[in-house]
DNA sequence: GTCGACAGGATTGTCGACAACCAGCATACT
DNA sequence: AGTATGCTGGTTGTCGACAATCCTGTCGAC
């Protein structure tokens, strides 16, 4: 990763991925100091740089920014989390809806074929792979939509929740409740049926928040 | 204007209101390149905080940014408005649901007066300050709401499409139209019934998107 | 006449240094 | 003891210059 042909691609954006992974990772704790001269020295490339990496994160939501204080890892509380989820779930029944009136063939065979390959992981209890999996099969709705105000908005709070979402796919028997409810989704859309598909994305979704409730409650008491 | 004590607060942010406006005031016409360096010297800064100014407004969606090529005024084809609005139509109905709950009494008396003064705007065909007013209406709903999530994302997309809605307001009878539309509204948050809040700012975004493309169908032809 | 290589200009990407700013601590004063 | 004041270290804000890159128009070959 240390080679530099001058920057065939600017370098903010190796080192946005790499501060990102870092972030999603837990290297970086929630609320650590960004300080933009040990991270320039640690990845070799100027202030400037590190700059402008920060910034796309900022644009991401994943880093807070003050005047004259520096940029800091984003504390999403629990309770954003949950926001983010309700918010989700009305995106994302647009975008399913969208999608079972736009979708091609080879676009229902794709999605199907996703489908087939989350059962398999959950029986097989691959949880890495099924929440890989999950955010594939919502990425293609997103395209297949053709909504992309929607798409866009929701791929921006997906990455700023990730650290919570990805904790429910390793919840015992989380992966049973919800890959039938992608199932339904993913029928509905095949069928071309987009109020059932709506319906069928806002129950998955709705149970989604109300796992991340529970979870509150739990870690709050 | 000229006056430089030292950096108070950050010159991006005083060039980055500079451009907003511009942009939203038409003297930057969707397309327009904003080159680093002559909007350094036209502001008396130097590129670094031009690049920072830039940075705000792409975080915004106002500019695009492509590698080595530069930074120009984002075109928001109406085709995408409607997308905007379909989608702020979801968001602003959650607001408004919650609003109704969680609103107080002083919250309830600032809205029935904001009202008040839209009614006065219209009687007096004063189109700028009722577009005004529009704004802040939406603004105080999101506040009290408490979503700040679903918040957030109205703010951004409200800035992305301003230039089409500002228009709207302009469109002769079109206050008359809405007017009505933001009273239910208020009337719903004010009688604290979420329900009738969401169906009502349902409605009155829908007549927004059903405006918008009667409009791009005539625009298009 | 059309196509491709190539130079020139314009513009962004990156760098290192200096100045301004905030937070915390020691010191002095009441 | 408690509060105000001034310093100092660490960090961000800003600057001007250099290098890399892309676009355009020109020239030559076929």
């Amino acid at each position: 990763m240390q080679n530099k042909p001058p920057h065939s691609r600017p370098a903010r954006v190796g080192i946005a991925n790499a501060l990102r992974s870092d972030i999603l990772d837990g290297k970086l704790a929630p609320g650590a100091r960004l300080i933009e001269l040990q991270l320039a020295e640690v990845h070799g490339v100027s202030r400037a740089s590190i700059r402008a990496a920060i910034g796309e994160l900022v644009k991401e939501g994943l880093v807070d920014h003050e005047a004259n204080r520096g940029a800091t890892v984003r504390r999403v509380a629990i309770e954003e989390a949950i926001q983010i989820t309700e918010v989700r779930a009305l995106l994302e029944s647009l975008i399913a809806g969208r999608a079972a009136i736009a979708a091609t063939e080879e676009d229902k065979t794709e999605l199907a074929s996703i489908i087939g390959q989350m059962r398999e992981a959950v029986a097989g209890d691959h949880f890495v792979e099924y929440s890989e999996l999950n955010s594939l099969l919502h990425q293609r709705l997103r395209e297949i939509s053709g909504q992309v105000v929607a798409g866009d908005l929701v791929a921006l709070l997906r990455n700023r929740a990730a650290h919570h979402n990805f904790r429910l796919a390793v919840i015992p028997g989380r992966p049973n409740e919800s890959l039938p409810q992608h199932e339904a989704v993913v029928n509905a859309v095949v069928a071309g049926d987009p109020e059932a598909a709506e319906r069928a994305m806002r129950i998955h979704m709705d149970s989604v928040a109300s796992v991340l409730r529970r979870w509150a409650t739990v870690a709050l008491r």
